[in-house]
DNA sequence: CTGAAAGCGCTTACAG
DNA sequence: CTGAAAGCGCTTACAG
């Protein structure tokens, strides 16, 4: 056997040579057909075409990635999975992101800078082909790498008007101010704001609630319950226990998430406490259950799935070198008014 | 300027040669070194280190995925991600893969069959490291193409005694039995099955169910209500409500998910049926709120985390290419018994 | 224990 | 519009 036989290392695959050879082009034109660059003859493109699909052939994206110094992956960061606001954006991201060749890898950050940069350094090694990220509260690090990564990103949850940013999400102060809103308006006059986890969007509902309460001078920080704990239904009844017992003169309680809100609902029936009678309760982001309880919550929907999708055709466009029509996208939301209220 | 300078199209970054140049060792040993490959001297392997360390040198994976004909990505297939679940699930596999060096990438299946065999079919061509799928339900064709790529493999959420297959769950049918049995000890005589999606797994939990009454001449078939339908908390009330109507004997009912069941007990409240003197009901799963019910749900706790975590190991340990102790590790369940049975 | 050569399967940059 | 050459940054296979 001769030595450029005995040097061989080949995986068995089909490769692009392959496909050229069988379609009798080069494997330049090959690889220009087939990834649709124009410039390439109508009937060559065909006749590649044909030849790839004849064999079989899957491109590899390892070698793609090498010889072009850019992959298809896609790091998707969220602060949590087992909040189902998250999974709903992530579902619509992948849908969207799949059909165009890119893959989404999702990372998970528990709501801690540090670990997002870890996790952006590892990402961004891979020459990720774009970048999507929850929120603007990271490390300087961690910016600066994003920055002179010069990968294409696109920001979720929340909006900014800064320059060469891209974002898509909604105004998590106004949703704030407009459900407490609401309740003003069903004259609750002592009005509660109940809290977990303490991320930057729960203290931007936070300011809403505030800044209306403000506005009918009805505001008292006695009546603001913030744990740091992670959000659960069980925490949400506890802090409705606790809420009632410190703070009997309470009429209403704005919960700023709706898992807090159910474990609130179902405390208030465990403890007799009729719903909204004597205590008003409201909720956000209207996740799965809230219209089955009783009464049926009222809270504000938030556009998760809107958001995955819209923030990852941006992110497409952007991939594309092409400009968006706008960096920042409101996508607004909804108000659910229900029994609870 | 010669022309070797004018080829160049090196991205800037800091390289394996970089590295080697730095610790005057050559690019081999520094990739010995640095991939901790036994047969490298101390002295070497440690001045390698440093230099790397300093240089900032972060391997390129696609580089390494196309030299080694392997990369670190582990692609993890799962029906849904709307179901907690699996997401419990992925969230042990990726906190036990990642600080091993490997990327989760999650795929989502929809229980379709062919969706799978696509996704399989573009994961595949990434050249896994490993492959993390879940259950047995799944096409020839899907079939053929894990055989072939040798890739390592490990299969969630069922067991199997096959050979040469790896997997890690528990026995839903043994699961679906026990909390049958339980309603059974409780005298319950008319026990409904109540199931949605009717995947592989919800129909196991049946063949539980039905054994169980057969054996004590209590099965009948009318009692069974199965519905194509995805899960949720709605569906779970409309079923109910329809159970009482069409077969107002029925004195049990076990629903196949706590989702189900959750909508199930929230129903009974609205309509005054009395939980469990009327009726007692019994969910699986013991998701996340299903404590938090009025009353308290029973149920069936499966080991979602476990199952992640033991999963991942095992595939840890066949990507090493280590054999593991056994081929199917049963991590059992646990009943909850709460107030609602 | 260490290294020079070749190769993994693509795409870029240049030339025609 | 098409292609021969070189290169992306690693690791494998061989030799010493």
């Amino acid at each position: 056997m001769d030595p450029t036989e005995r040097r061989r290392r080949h995986s068995g695959r089909t490769t692009l040579s392959d496909v050229a050879l069988a379609a009798e082009v080069s494997p330049i034109t090959a690889s220009r057909a087939l990834r649709g660059e124009r410039g390439v003859a109508a009937d060559l493109v065909e006749r590649v075409k044909r030849a790839a699909e004849q064999l079989g052939y899957v491109p590899d994206p390892a070698a793609r990635a090498l010889a072009s110094q850019r992959s298809t992956q896609v790091p998707v960061l969220v602060p949590l999975l087992s909040n189902a606001l998250f999974v709903d954006v992530l579902e619509a991201v992948h849908r969207t992101l799949l059909p165009h060749g890119y893959q989404p890898m999702i990372g998970v950050t528990h709501y801690d800078p540090q670990e997002e940069e870890q996790l952006l350094r590892s990402y961004l090694a891979h020459r990720p082909a774009g970048l999507l990220l929850t929120g603007f509260d990271r490390t300087e690090a961690a910016r600066q790498m994003i920055a002179t990564s010069t990968v294409p990103c696109v920001y979720l949850m929340e909006l900014t008007q800064a320059p060469n940013v891209y974002c898509v999400g909604f105004s998590q102060a106004d949703a704030g101010h407009a459900i407490t809103e609401h309740l003003v308006q069903r004259d609750r006059q002592r009005i509660a704001f109940v809290a977990a986890q303490l991320d930057p969007r729960t203290l931007q509902r936070a300011e809403g609630y505030r800044r209306c309460l403000r506005e009918h001078g009805l505001y008292d920080a006695r009546l603001e319950l913030l744990s740091p704990q992670p959000s659960s239904m069980r925490l949400g009844g506890e802090l409705l226990e606790d809420l009632l017992r410190t703070r009997p003169e309470v009429d209403a309680v704005f919960f700023c998430n709706d898992d807090l809100a159910q474990g609130g609902l179902l405390m208030a029936l465990k403890l007799g406490v009729n719903v909204p009678g004597r205590i008003a309760v409201v909720g956000f982001n209207d996740l799965s259950g809230s219209d089955q309880m009783v009464p049926p919550l009222t809270t504000v929907r938030t556009p998760r799935r809107a958001m995955g999708e819209a923030s990852a055709q941006m992110l497409l466009g952007l991939m594309r070198g092409e400009m968006p029509p706008r960096n920042s996208m409101d996508l607004g939301f909804e108000m659910m008014l229900r029994g609870s209220s």
